[in-house]
RNA sequence: GCGCCCGUAGCUCAGUCGGAUAGAGCGCCGGCCUCCGGAGCCGGGUGCGGGGGUUCGAGUCCCUCCGGGCGUACCA
């Protein structure tokens, strides 16, 4: 056996109001949560107290039982009495509760109360829950969770606009919209942005490379290849001729007033780039509601309004002398007019250019609709009607009526390495007194993704001696691009692949999985037979082990006979119905910690206990006794269901056929 | 200097609010095809960086030390 309870975090119950429930599912059984209600009256019958909380998590290991609770050893402190009398007591308050999924309940040592379901009313109800998913009805919360009020928006990718994305933009654009997907599967209403920085440093650095420096495309290279070329270049020559840097002065100072040549040139520049980004997230599955400009909140006058109100809040002071002179400065909270303490940040450079975190200020407070005004709406592709909506600054004919922004809690999917101006942003907000939006603005951070010292290798770059990684860098020319890594995974899978719309969404899948499923702390060190592995913990074990199962169902007829169960079921079958009724809690925890890779272990433990089950039980097709065979393939389809489900709330696609 | 993150098996990593015997994948060795697709399954393991502390109970909490990464820009 692989898979194992221990596989899960252990999974517990908190005593809250009972959660909203849809209802479609007002009939689910859960029964973690019933446990636990009945736990915690059996508690206060004991007079516990509400310091102890009513714990419910799944036995460690069967012959304990189903679900297991501690509970009596914390109580007995509380009560001051033998933690093994406290456990037979609650056994016996329990036992007298009417729970009908519990057959019996038992101690064991030293102090654990278990509940051994009972089969017959459990295992249908299980599959049932589970062959009721549709996708267009959001998964009520269990209990210890809440779909948070009004709109979430969601603010990932923001790519620069000046290169082809690499497999670090991709990472962030994979965790904002697997978040986005979750959030939306729990029944919360969400909004995806994707911010344009077009008047920053980088779009500038190819703008003197193209205008400057002449530099023209190679024939047939593709266009953001060619300016991730011209920005390695001009990175370059900055080194050597200095005087190249007054050019891009020069750009953003036209860039920062709009409406001239040069910013025409930028703006059509970035669309180019971003309609090449738009294409390569499109392969991962991954869309935006609405595209936002910073050019448009300068042009639009969001930025100086911004500054307008931090001035009139007194947050933002304009130093007259010291390291800061000359410019706009936000001091630490109770500095007032200290401008020159390490913790200041500047807003408006001494040269009138406000800085990327004014500007990301500006747009924080119109996400939170606290700014008074609004962008400009049009379709982004008049030939895309699916595509997204995208800001302008002067109004459009085809205006497209939606309502964006006005967000109730705003998480931004940003690399840990930027938590500082993240927490300007928050401060600005507490400083102009939203105390309540900078408390419910979330900097979903995340460590980079960097290069092992075998993927440099392969890329033919050379790996510090003794350092373990080596950080990606667009401006180096050291990464990896996100569409090349698709295309690998696509050749690596061609060969077994029934056709290549398979074969693309198995490698797409691949990739997802891949990025998704480290810890938002942990650095990726990429590494190509790593990410591109076919066999053991990956995307593509996952899809192939859903196309089993939809395998299993073309072949055995559904016989849609009465939901009669087996007089017992196998270990394996129990292991699975487990891991199936765990869905909704996984996905709730991912959904409020925000954390991707809680999906995809759970997920991979999913599709291990289908493998188990499948290697452990004579195939369903041959089996004769038409009880056992209609309830297994009652089981494979809740299996395949539930496998289905997770694997769109991860973005990946879920072949019945590989 | 200060702040944040990381350190769990040879390698890459799970292990959220402290609970029973710390798990997976890869790699290596050895098994499993009269059977639903073998991209699979089964077996093989003296591992929580060191040291203190709190606790009935610590990979998890506290203190401290050691390694590594990042941030602390009039870049983002």
């Amino acid at each position: 056996m692989r898979l194992h309870g221990g596989a899960l975090s252990p999974v517990r119950a908190r005593m809250c109001s009972a959660a909203a429930s849809s209802l479609p599912f007002r009939a689910m059984l859960d029964v973690r949560s019933t446990i636990a209600d009945a736990l915690r009256s059996a508690l206060d019958a004991l007079g516990a107290g509400p310091d102890v909380e009513a714990v419910v998590e799944r036995s460690k290991r069967p012959e304990y039982g189903d679900w297991s609770t501690p509970v009596a050893l914390a109580a007995a402190r509380v009560l001051r009495r033998n933690p093994q009398q406290i456990a037979a007591d609650l056994r016996d308050r329990l036992a007298a509760a009417p729970i009908d999924a519990v057959r019996a309940w038992t101690v064991s040592a030293p102090g654990y109360v278990n509940a051994h379901l009972s089969d017959a009313v459990w295992a249908p109800a299980v599959i049932d829950n589970a062959l009721q998913l549709a996708a267009s009805i959001a998964l009520p919360m269990p209990a210890g969770h809440s779909v948070s009020p009004g709109k979430t928006l969601v603010e990932h990718t923001a790519t620069n606009p000046n290169k082809a994305a690499h497999i670090g933009h991709l990472r962030n654009a994979c965790i904002g919209d697997t978040v986005a997907r979750v959030l939306r599967r729990t029944g919360h209403q969400v909004e995806v942005d994707n911010y344009i920085d077009d008047t920053g440093v980088q779009v500038a650095d190819v703008t003197v490379g193209i205008r400057d420096l002449g530099m023209q495309p190679d024939p047939d290279e593709p266009f953001d290849q060619f300016c991730s070329r011209v920005y390695v270049e001009v990175s370059r020559r900055y080194e050597t001729e200095p005087a190249l840097l007054q050019r891009r002065q020069a750009v953003l100072h036209d860039l920062e007033h709009g409406g001239g040549e040069v910013a025409e040139f930028v703006k059509d520049l970035a669309r180019r780039i971003v309609d090449a980004h738009l294409a390569t997230m499109r392969r991962f599955d991954i869309e935006y509601d609405l595209l936002t400009w910073e050019s448009d909140i300068i042009g639009l006058g969001f930025l100086e309004r911004a500054l307008e109100l931090l001035r009139a809040a007194g947050a933002i002071v304009h130093a007259e002398s010291g390291k800061h002179a000359g410019c706009w400065v936000m001091p630490p909270e109770g500095l007032g007019a200290d401008t020159d303490d390490d913790e200041t940040k500047v807003l408006v450079k001494s040269d009138g250019i406000a800085t990327y975190t004014a500007k990301d200020i500006a747009y924080q407070l119109w996400k939170f609709g606290l700014l008074g005004l609004d962008f400009h709406y049009h379709r982004w592709s008049a030939a895309d009607e699916h595509g997204p909506t995208t800001t302008s600054t002067h109004a459009h004919t085809d205006a497209v009526a939606a309502t964006f922004g006005r967000a109730q809690r705003v998480i931004n999917v940003i690399d840990a390495r930027q938590a500082y101006p993240q927490s300007i942003v928050q401060r600005a907000l507490r400083r102009l007194g939203h105390e309540r939006e900078a408390g419910n603005s979330i900097h979903l951070a995340y460590e980079v993704v960097a290069l092992t010292p075998a993927a440099g290798k392969v890329l033919g770059i050379d790996v510090e001696a003794g350092r373990e990684v080596v950080a990606l860098s667009g401006r180096k020319g050291i990464e990896v691009r996100a569409d090349d890594l698709l295309d690998r995974a696509i050749e690596h899978l061609s060969a077994k692949a029934r056709d290549a719309q398979t074969a693309h969404a198995v490698a797409a899948g691949a990739v997802r999985y891949y990025l998704l499923k480290f810890s938002l702390t942990q650095i990726i060190a990429f590494d190509f037979d790593e990410a591109l592995r076919t066999t053991g913990d990956t995307g593509v074990y996952l899809q192939y082990a859903h196309a089993r199962a939809a395998g299993i169902l073309r072949k055995v007829p559904d016989e849609a006979r009465d939901a009669a169960l087996p007089t017992r079921l196998e270990p394996v079958e129990r292991a699975l119905l487990h891991l199936i009724d765990g869905y909704r809690l996984a996905l709730a925890e991912t959904a409020t910690a925000l954390s991707p890779s809680i999906l995809t272990v759970y997920a991979f433990s999913l599709a291990s206990a289908l493998s188990d089950f499948y290697e452990h039980t004579p195939p369903v097709i041959r089996e004769e006794d038409p009880v056992v065979r209609s309830f297994r393939r009652r089981l494979v389809d809740a299996t395949r269901a539930t496998l289905a489900d997770a694997l769109h709330a991860l973005g990946m696609a879920a072949p019945d056929q590989v």
